[in-house]
DNA sequence: ATTGACAGTTCGTTTTTAGAACTGTATGAA
DNA sequence: TTCATACAGTTCTAAAAACGAACTGTCAAT
């Protein structure tokens, strides 16, 4: 499985995966909410190279994450601010932040708080329930397949017949489709 | 920035995207969280090549995540399950299929869907702050130092003296240590 | 006329990954 | 007994990606 093909996997995770799962783009992502707007701001605080930083730009820009808007002409200069499919990247980003905290500070504790504006207090993260409202644990979750479960609805793309090594023995998630999703 | 000095970051982010930051060892959690525990499984299920998947795994096994149990001796052989460690990274796993499922499903919908075993129902994940209970939103949060800010706490490690393209701008977090942190 | 800020691009070298084959133990079948 | 298969890796070479440093080009300030 190459980069490129992440984004075809019927899997929610592979795809997002495809967008923003490499170090660079987590840690570009990390400085956009942190208000850095701009190429050299980008450079700096990272230390990235530029080569990959420009790509990794583009690529955000090109996946809708990022918008690129011109804040002065002559020389031409861009800004790359999320949209809003980039700042629904925010509870990753937090979750990401909150297992370091939880699991990888040393005595010192932790680098950054977060202080909720609505409250006033330092806050930590918490995932719950969209229709209970109570704190998700991995084992009281089941997952099961939902109507864009299959590579190809019986239809569609004809899966290009290399027979290869055959991995993907993906056979779960057997399209059974027992939707009811409410808008999320 | 080279993949190793990631840990070293004072950022929860750098430091967790230093475990988990790479396609590979998202994936493979992915997999952990669908209940694969054996080398096989894993590399059926994912396509990764062998050699990866073997090395993954030990830095996984290394990091905490991932526990290497012995299931039979002769040939000895092993599962992986994950730690509680391990366990705690299933918000990030959730916030990411969660943007997946917003941002990069086609017609034909989610390809996964998960059920809250408590109140029966298919859910979204929703991240709220820990205090208050309310949806987190990007610009209701302000971020500021923690104790654990600066990279050196004007002791520690002497910074080696490498002068090089002096990078690493990173002067925002002038470490004020405001904290007052409840138990996570 | 020179320097510096800014936003890239180019290019040669080093690291990682991909891909495929090989190792070694053991079970079940022929 | 021999052969095939399952399983969990390891080894090796080629290809892809990342690193590092220098270079391009526009403009402002000195």
């Amino acid at each position: 499985m190459k980069w490129g093909e992440l984004e075809d996997e019927p899997c929610s995770m592979a795809r997002t995966i495809g967008v923003i799962g490499d170090r660079w783009t987590l840690l570009i992502l990390r400085e956009c909410f942190l208000r850095t707007r701009r190429f050299e701001g980008f450079q700096s605080s990272l230390g990235i190279t530029r080569h990959l930083l420009a790509e990794r730009l583009k690529k955000l820009v090109r996946q809708g994450v990022l918008r690129r808007i011109p804040y002065q002409d002559s020389p031409k200069r861009h800004e790359y601010i999320l949209t809003q499919k980039g700042l629904d990247l925010y509870p990753i980003m937090m979750a990401i932040v909150h297992w370091g905290d939880t699991h990888m500070v040393d005595i010192r504790g932790r680098p950054l708080l977060h202080q909720h504006r609505k409250c006033g207090k330092d806050f930590d993260p918490v995932m719950v329930c969209s229709e209970c409202g109570e704190p998700l644990l991995a084992k009281e979750v089941h997952t099961h397949p939902g109507p864009g479960a299959r590579r190809t609805p019986a239809s569609a793309a004809p899966e290009k017949p290399k027979a290869k090594t055959e991995a993907k023995a993906r056979t779960k998630a057997k399209t059974k489709a027992t939707t009811r999703r409410r808008a999320a």
